[in-house]
DNA sequence: GTTAGCACTCACAGCGTTAGAGTGCTAAGA
DNA sequence: TCTTAGCACTCTAACGCTGTGAGTGCTAAC
């Protein structure tokens, strides 16, 4: 069934008017706020057509009306008017998401930050994942007899390390060296899948060879690389959403924590955003994510200018500023890949 | 004025009582409740003592009593009995604090976790302080023509990296790796404070030898130890605070959450902590950590066998089971400590 | 010094009432 | 046929009232 001009301005009113105001929205409110003039009973009429089709309900009798989670879909699919920041909005973005000479980390970090600070919600990012990020260095520092740690650098400029127990003693300082280089040598600027199927091929060949050092070079390039490295999301700024008022039931509150706290829901939900191009709209059902039901999630990806990288957002209730949210969302996206651009190769 | 043995006993229950119930405790509670015989009216006697003191006071007029913060400290410092941990607890800790492969950091967030889940409160661990630590190697990796990542591993096997922007171009690789090896052998096994002044020393010393690459070592060895690394506080299960029934207010919780992501009171309180020897208990009074109002943290610290690196602990309602979380936080220090005493030197 | 007794206070839960907002339905008008 | 005015109805939230129970402080007797 399709939705007229009509219905879909009424939809439109109610969902504005609830994301304004966060009290649900009666027929007189829309009635004299329309453009189109018609009486608060002629917008009834629509209204409970709205409610028939799932868009919208109320919370009881006497109460306006309250989006459902269809409702906002629908809304921010074909109603949704983005809006453009202000020049003081943007400037505000760029002074955080300039490199200078700070770390990747930081960057995102502050991406993070700044996302959360300008929403009023909390800011996510997804750090650069280990499978798409492409290998500069790797260097390893003997802890002791036993255990070998291993550093190991990404194009984008991420330090990751790990700790590789060895069954007998670790090599010698010069022996280590000439694994280091002969490592860095050989695995400069591939992919992490790339990287493991050289080292495989690379195995087999040194079979016949049986050169001690190579050996022990890739079998402990091996062990870094094998192995999913856990992804990392960066989180900012929860304490805004508890200043929510939809957050004010314990049960729910306890609940979206418990997520944060585990990352891995919403690391699931930024990597499979991933897979899509430009701003991702996610909204709460219980079937989606079910610990966040009742929220939003406004995602776009960012790159080095070649690749896709990871993914950043923002995470709030479901009753979102989605225009200003959805415009602060993709312009950091865009200054996060500028700045992660001017930092690789050359 | 001192209190006697009935007072201090009367004291303990309400203390104990309160911890446990979490309602005001009334006279007749511990009339019932006590040993040493006494009627209600007795106990009210008492109980109008200490309020006067300062140690109790009632939420209203026909309320029971609650300690105060004066009362807790009173509590923690003479009556508190620390009961001994189980060996069931010890094995469940022991289980999440061995080293086994694991990189430093996440023993430290392990023993966040296993603090966190056991005392049902929110576990905090200051990673190692910047000054505290002891150097181990450093290694250089270019970036770009100007910024020069620089990655710096700590005695302890901590891993920490920083950018430096360079004026001129960076030096070829093999003038790179003539650095690397020169500040390894001249800095390896000072703390960073004695790396900070033997490189003043050098540099003074060179001025007269004008040798380019090790002036070069020097210059940016100062720029990495130069000013201080940011101190990093790993907090874990903050959701557990949320279930607490002393944050259903939401400006309080407000309140404490800002100081969680802001870090640095946290810091402050846990570093301060580190003065001291074996158990701290801290009790929040507006003085002392203003956000942290009815709050209470217990800390210890954790060292190498050597020296003190950071310190570890829980933080919670006033009201928390002190006899509990201090067993609990002394035997975390102490495991993180032999584990990380096995995995220096030799 | 201790205790029993008593009057008093206060928070809290339950209850009925009222005001207000908003709805659905119906019938009249365009 | 679509739109609108009118009306009865429903439900929530706020308010005030009351009774109950827990706990206190005070006083007088032991």
């Amino acid at each position: 069934m399709e939705l007229n001009e009509r219905s879909l301005s009424i939809l439109n009113a109610i969902v504005e008017g609830y994301i304004a105001s966060g009290e649900p929205v009666g027929s007189r409110t829309i009635a004299k706020r329309q453009k189109l003039k018609l009486s608060p009973a002629t917008v009834r009429n629509v209204m409970a057509d709205l409610e028939e089709m799932g868009y919208i309900n109320s919370p009881h009798t006497s109460a306006g009306r309250v989006p459902t989670a269809k409702g906002y879909r629908f809304y921010v699919d074909t109603i949704l008017q983005v809006r453009s920041l202000s020049p003081s909005e943007r400037q505000r973005i760029e002074e955080r998401c300039r490199l200078e000479n700070r770390r990747t980390e930081d960057l995102l970090k502050h991406a993070g930050q700044i996302l959360s600070e300008m929403s009023s919600y909390t800011g996510l990012v997804l750090a650069p994942r280990f499978n798409a990020t492409t290998f500069r260095h790797i260097e390893f520092v003997p802890l002791n007899q036993r255990r070998l740690l291993v550093i190991f650098v990404s194009q984008s400029g991420v330090v990751q390390n790990k700790i590789i127990e060895m069954d007998d003693s670790i090599p010698s300082a010069s022996e280590l060296q000439q694994i280091t280089n002969y490592l860095n040598d050989t695995l400069c600027g591939l992919t992490i899948p790339e990287v493991r199927s050289k080292i495989m091929a690379q195995m087999q060949q040194e079979k016949a060879m049986y050169d001690r050092l190579t050996g022990n070079a890739l079998e402990f390039s091996r062990q870094v690389f094998d192995g999913e490295m856990e992804d990392d999301v960066i989180i900012e700024g929860v304490a805004n959403i508890l200043e929510q008022p939809e957050f004010s039931d314990a049960e729910r509150r306890c609940r979206i924590f418990k997520a944060f706290e585990q990352k891995k829901s919403l690391i699931e939900l930024l990597d499979k955003s991933q897979q899509a191009q430009g701003v991702q709209i996610y909204i709460g059902t219980q079937a989606e994510f079910q610990d966040l039901d009742g929220c939003s999630l406004i995602t776009a990806n960012y790159t080095n200018g070649k690749q896709k990288l990871g993914s950043l957002g923002v995470i709030g209730p479901s009753r979102m500023k989605y225009s200003q949210v959805v415009a602060m969302v993709d312009y950091t996206a865009q200054l996060v890949s500028q700045a992660l651009k001017s930092d690789i190769g050359e």
